[in-house]
DNA sequence: ACACCGTATGGCAACGTTTTCACAAGATTA
DNA sequence: TAATCTTGTGAAAACGTTGCCATACGGTGT
């Protein structure tokens, strides 16, 4: 009800602006300005706005004209002051060069603007001491809440927003607790349909180039990958399993030392996009075709996956519900943050894109 | 001098952030609770953080053992509220998963916060509504200066900005004036470069595919290149330079109908580098090569050229300095308000980044 | 006729700062 | 020694809101 109002509040205001655009002064009004032009108090103006039943609907006409004619609209320092909440919500993400983020950020930006609120976003850069800052900056601007969508996490920055209330949502780490929601990916779904693909495809020896082992989510990615493979009763190679960076270059190294393999494999399933591409690459220098001769998958479906050569086979990685549903878990904390506190584990699924660089055996 | 205080003191109270993790209270220390610890008066405390010349230095002293121990930090609405300064920059951008604008926003970041200020980023979507609503939640927010880094720009939504004495900066739009600054593009340089590199190569007959013709940007690049072209005594003829739309797409078409020519073009120059992935796409396509048979040349050096195939030799469109130079013209704008207004014009250069999709002929 | 209730409104105290003005005490000048 | 600066400090008034409490007034039930 309170953010319906928000809304409503936005729009017709935005609306006035549009219809008038003759101010040249510049200097912004006060309530007291509308409260004396309307001939009521101010709280008679500041009920007009924030709870409308309260006031006689020909008072309330008339105090919303002055407020169009002057243009007013509340001071949002002065509203966060008296009532501690800043609507503004905070968005932590490791880097947004990093082509994974930005898809993110604009799904989130989306529906928190949407509903009233404010966005701040900041970046890691994968630095642990600029993520204490970050988080530092959240509590400083009092976020009513914010989404840290980095896979790292720190326990002791964790304990600051947890001591200070702060509703928390997590990008698959950390478990639920008192304010803080997470959401788990479902990994294994989108795997499991790449394999399947694969195995459609006619291919028996499938490899497999994993991210860095410090990431929690790229290892949960070659776990996923081994149990689907596993369940296919495919042929089990060890040499086929190699390492990577999450980054080009790490996929060129690890595709190079398949290609030497005296038994390579036809197929081979990267941790992400990146390397994927690394891996495409190291195979077309090796003078070999993708996909006639090696079939090559990704993983995130980064927008870049669209305008590879050939276009790249991926899992898609689905970013905008991630952003939507850290949206929904932060304003369901703010809805009823004076009832119980139930924290909330929302789950995506992940899915098979099949484009060009996969084919039969 | 005050950014520097305001530096030191976020240096200090993070400091003793990371000393001690103990509060389990939750609860926010006022300034009057570090006033009757340290047995003075707010005022004083004030003093202390905001002007330290101004109190003894053994006061200040067991004013600031005060802050350590209650882990005190100013409340930014407050702060807000009496003087009017939100210590937010805004930032505006097309659209952030275009990948031509997370560079811009990382680099805006990184300085912004380092001077002590918070971000705001909010997206059109080339969405002339949406960019009203950006500046109105500027304008709410009060950012003390806002970046407009979309390349449309609206009259009327620079004069809310320009009447409510906003420092404003675009991107190559638009003249500098009282407290707008612009930052200029020397597109022609970059351009030139890639002309004679061109022309290095032994290419007589090269071609261009442009941008669409509503983008000011996109005409002043096609523009830059007609002038080098001309310089260069080239080969001129008409057919060579064709429209796009500075997506993929666009680039496909455009090269298509250069390949159907009879007397194709031996090398192509793009608008931007999205054009060129289409044209190259195109051209592979048509079982010819990049760049044997025809050399290709993009815009922007947006992060995927370095990975497309063969590698893009393109026009580097510095972000990271655009956003510094932003950054930089409006915090001096910050700093001598009370001064006279001087507009400012930044310039920031292009290069060319060779790589591997031109050849000589 | 009286107490009582609901509705519409106003007065005023928060909220946590910064800033202006005033003042005391010591140092400097005349 | 009185007059005048410094230097360090505090009291109190902003800043623009949103509550809470009070009040006025017509209507209802006794």
């Amino acid at each position: 009800m309170y953010l319906f109002r928000k809304l409503v509040w936005r729009i017709t205001v935005s609306v006035a602006h549009n219809l008038r655009s003759s101010d040249k002064a510049g200097s912004k009004a006060t309530i007291h300005e509308v409260a004396s032009r309307a001939k009521v108090s101010i709280t008679t103006v500041s009920r007009a706005i924030n709870s409308p039943s309260l006031v006689d609907p020909t008072t309330a006409q008339r105090i919303w004209k002055a407020i169009d004619e002057l243009k007013y609209y509340p001071d949002v320092h002065a509203r966060s002051l008296v009532s501690g909440k800043s609507n503004i919500l905070g968005l932590i993400v490791s880097d947004i060069t990093n082509p994974f983020f930005p898809e993110l950020v604009k799904g989130f930006e989306d529906v928190v603007v949407q509903r009233g609120y404010e966005v701040l976003v900041s970046s890691t850069n994968y630095d642990p001491a600029r993520m204490a800052l970050c988080v530092r900056r959240m509590i400083e601007r009092q976020v009513e809440g914010v989404a840290i969508m980095t896979s790292e996490m720190e326990e002791h920055l964790v304990d600051q927003l947890v001591s200070r209330h702060v509703p928390t949502v997590f990008l698959d780490v950390g478990t639920p607790g008192e304010g803080i929601s997470n959401i788990v990916v479902d990994y294994a779904h989108g795997i499991n349909e790449a394999v399947q693909h694969l195995v459609d495809l006619g291919h028996q020896k499938i490899g497999f180039v994993s991210g860095p082992e410090t990431l929690a989510s790229a290892n949960t990615r070659r776990a996923a990958f081994l149990k689907s493979k596993a369940d296919h009763l495919l042929i089990q190679n060890d040499d086929w399993i190699r390492q990577g960076d999450h980054r080009v270059s790490g996929g060129v190294a690890a595709m190079n030392e398949l290609l030497q393999l005296a038994e390579r494999p036809t197929a081979v399933m990267a941790s992400n996009d990146l390397t994927a591409v690394g891996m495409m690459s190291a195979i077309r220098r090796a003078g070999l075709s993708v996909p006639k001769d090696i079939s090559v998958v990704g993983f995130d479906d980064i927008w870049l996956a669209e305008f590879t050569d050939p276009p790249l086979t991926t899992v898609r990685f689905p970013r905008d519900q991630v952003a939507e549903q850290a949206c929904r878990a932060l304003m369901s904390h703010l809805a009823n943050s004076q009832a119980e506190e139930k924290p909330y584990e929302y789950c995506v699924e992940t899915h098979l894109i099949i484009r060009e660089s996969t084919a039969p055996m």
